[in-house]
DNA sequence: TCATTTAATTCAACCACTGAACAAATTACG
DNA sequence: CGTAATTTGTTCAGTGGTTGAATTAAATGA
């Protein structure tokens, strides 16, 4: 018997009938959620009123999840007014975590976030990983989850499932097709890590997800960002150019999962020939490469972070050269962004991943083009901003998509040892 | 060791609690629509061994459904071994139908489509209306409107609910924003049909919803085209060129209601000056003014079926203008399609409106620009092909999306008057 | 101190699904 | 031709989970 491994999200038609127990769970779900989104630790009353369900009912779903370690009951809110105190009901801090593993050319990182969203480990191990084997590469992570592992379970977490951020093209079964930058090429990612066990095996949340690094960090986003906005364009600028789409307050993945590739939108379509066989791809104007050489900087064989970094520090310091290097960039960049706008009918454009640290000069051109380019812009502005967890994202990101299944689907994790 | 973990897509989409009726409410939901999803129709045991459910619960379940109006049952479909022949489940085909308005430049449209998605009557009157006022504009629908269901009421059919689609941006409460070729602005769609009824009240089914008309066209093709395409692209070239996007078998509106803007997005960006104020828009390159010009015809104030049907025509008698202007409006089309395609790995693109008739000599150059930019075109080939219902597409859509409604949550109609 | 107010629990009633037994309608086979 | 096999659909007691009202709990205020 082999073990399911699971890629992304799956584009589930299930007509799931609901059957008699199907009822409890999904309460559990909306009772637990609304905990979740509460911005003050709610009552078993308030909970009653917002649901509409029964205080009875209310209690029973509670205890539930009391009993199951989700949630704990914290010192009452202060009210005025006569009755009884409520007690508050908040996301237990010492039940389920995710965790959050990301790959890429220049580092490796793990991190754990618990149920309430804190971040409670983030382990960040640096080297330049192009010449390590996938299969190096893997041994090294998974050392490093053993560690956050060992450090969870001290403080009394329990990780439920991790996932992990590549920056390339993954397919399902954890199979990655892609990842140019770190050389890699149908690397099996179970498979070579196949004997760890990375997180306690848990109903309904797989025991590794193996994901996009853009659609990681669109999600990390989308749990540390501000609320309000819950559909917005995440762009990664790397040396090649990823987008996370998140819709409506899901993370839109596409018909096979592939989605994202903003790289190669058209920017100049008679312009400079690309690697993908299209002229004047974006990738071309507002990649890494092109905004090093536009900028004077030779060295194209920086890894992704570094690259940022020294772009930051000339920026910063005022030199012309790389002053008109990120304005072009943002203004080929605000091109293509303002089409995907224009199409999806965005409110936010997250500028994340090496474009998080050149923010402060990509934005005001991105914004011209936005503006200027966007139809809908003067009913209803469009917000430019730099990402709240900068380059650590994916790893957060990929750590809050797995609380964010147990939130969603709690029976799962109740149903496990009890 | 590792377990068999399997992967479940989270369904539930609704914040809202799950109340003892909402238990019978969501089966009612889940059986309809597996006997509206189901190629032949299936009986009480094919439905409780697909959904899961008991025997028992189905029966009851159809019980309520055929009580309801929503089916009917039929002949039994043949079946070789022994055994009690099943009676075989089918939508009703007298029950509830849904209405789909349109307004275009050159026409009025009115469409009745039953629960089985049958076209039971299609009018058409064909006018001018950019002169006429929007008050009078709707005066006319109204009438047509009225016809329809007079004609459908003759067949014992009950119209729940009505969709209009206008070729503009519409907010939320059916306020028509813009519709430039109209001459439409800020046009307060249900006060101007105030007082006349279009459709019988239907808890949980607005009497008039006023959507963009390329929205409701990709409804219609969902609806009407062949199945396994859950995410696709509908473009619409029209006057300006709008595009409906389904993904995962639901149209994506956006934040606001206005996806869907793909006429502005840049294919040459230091190319023609667009009136939206960018460069080297799209609908420079392959709206039908554009093409008009191209193809060396001076009608630039022909309605828009006309225009594309003449078009047509001179393409089809060879004329080499007018194929050298469907080309290069096709290779435009297709710079843009190709970004939308990669941005959302989309696995289709419809070519619907004025552009339908027009396929035939849009489609390679479509089709060349795409496999040549999309990334994953070799792993996996995009589809393009033309509109399955054509420039009916728009009021066909609306009504089936009445349907749709109806057949995704039955309980409002059968808490109607049964 | 006692009425008032709000929170949370208890308990009988009820609704909808479950599972098994049964009736119905056909084919397979001796 | 008649009986067994087979599959469909219904009936009915049983059960899980919600409901609504009554009850208990814990505070404030006069």
């Amino acid at each position: 018997m082999t073990a399911v491994w699971q890629c992304q999200g799956v584009t589930s038609t299930s007509t799931g009938a609901v059957r008699q127990g199907s009822l409890r769970e999904l309460n559990l779900a909306v009772v637990l959620r609304r905990i979740a989104a509460a911005d003050r630790p709610p009552s078993r009353a308030d909970l009653a009123a917002a649901t509409g369900l029964t205080r009875a009912t209310v209690s029973a779903v509670v205890d539930d999840l009391i009993a199951g370690r989700l949630v704990t009951e914290a010192d009452p809110a202060p009210r005025a007014g006569a009755g009884r105190p409520a007690r508050g009901l908040v996301l237990a801090a010492d039940g389920p975590a995710g965790l959050g593993l990301e790959v890429n050319v220049d580092y490796l990182a793990a991190c754990v976030v618990d149920l309430t969203g804190t971040v409670r480990h983030h382990l960040v191990r640096r080297a330049d990983l192009r010449p390590v084997s996938p299969a190096d590469t893997l041994d090294r992570l998974a050392a490093l989850a053993a560690e956050a592992r060992a450090a969870a379970v001290r403080e009394g977490l329990t990780l439920a499932g991790a996932a992990l951020a590549v920056p390339g093209l993954v397919s399902d079964g954890g199979l990655v097709r892609l990842a140019p930058n770190l050389g890699w090429r149908d690397v099996d990612v179970p498979r070579l890590l196949g004997g760890r066990p990375l997180a306690e095996p848990v109903d309904g949340i797989p025991p590794l997800v193996v994901d996009n690094e853009a659609n990681l960090a669109a999600l990390g986003e989308l749990h540390a960002g501000p609320p309000g906005s819950a559909s917005f364009l995440h762009v990664s600028g790397e040396i090649g150019i990823g987008a996370g789409i998140v819709l409506d307050g899901a993370l839109y993945r596409g018909a096979r999962g592939w989605s994202g590739e903003i790289g190669h939108i058209p920017v100049d379509p008679r312009g400079r020939t690309c690697r993908c066989g299209g002229q004047g791809c974006l990738e071309r104007y507002a990649g890494q490469e092109a905004i090093l050489a536009a900028a004077g900087l030779p060295g194209a064989d920086l890894p992704a972070d570094t690259a940022a970094a020294r772009l930051a520090d000339l920026a910063a310091a005022g030199d012309p050269a790389t002053l008109t290097a990120l304005t072009d960039a943002g203004t080929a960049l605000g091109v293509a962004v303002a089409g995907v706008v224009n199409l999806l009918d965005l409110d936010t454009v997250v500028l994340g991943g090496g474009y998080a640290p050149l923010a402060r000069w990509l934005s005001p051109p991105v914004v011209a083009e936005v503006s200027r380019r966007v139809l809908t812009a003067a009913w209803a502005p469009v917000t430019v901003r730099p990402a709240a967890l900068g380059a650590q994202s994916a790893a957060v990101g990929g750590a809050a998509s797995v609380i964010r299944r147990i939130i969603d689907r709690p029976v799962g994790w109740l149903a496990r040892s009890g």
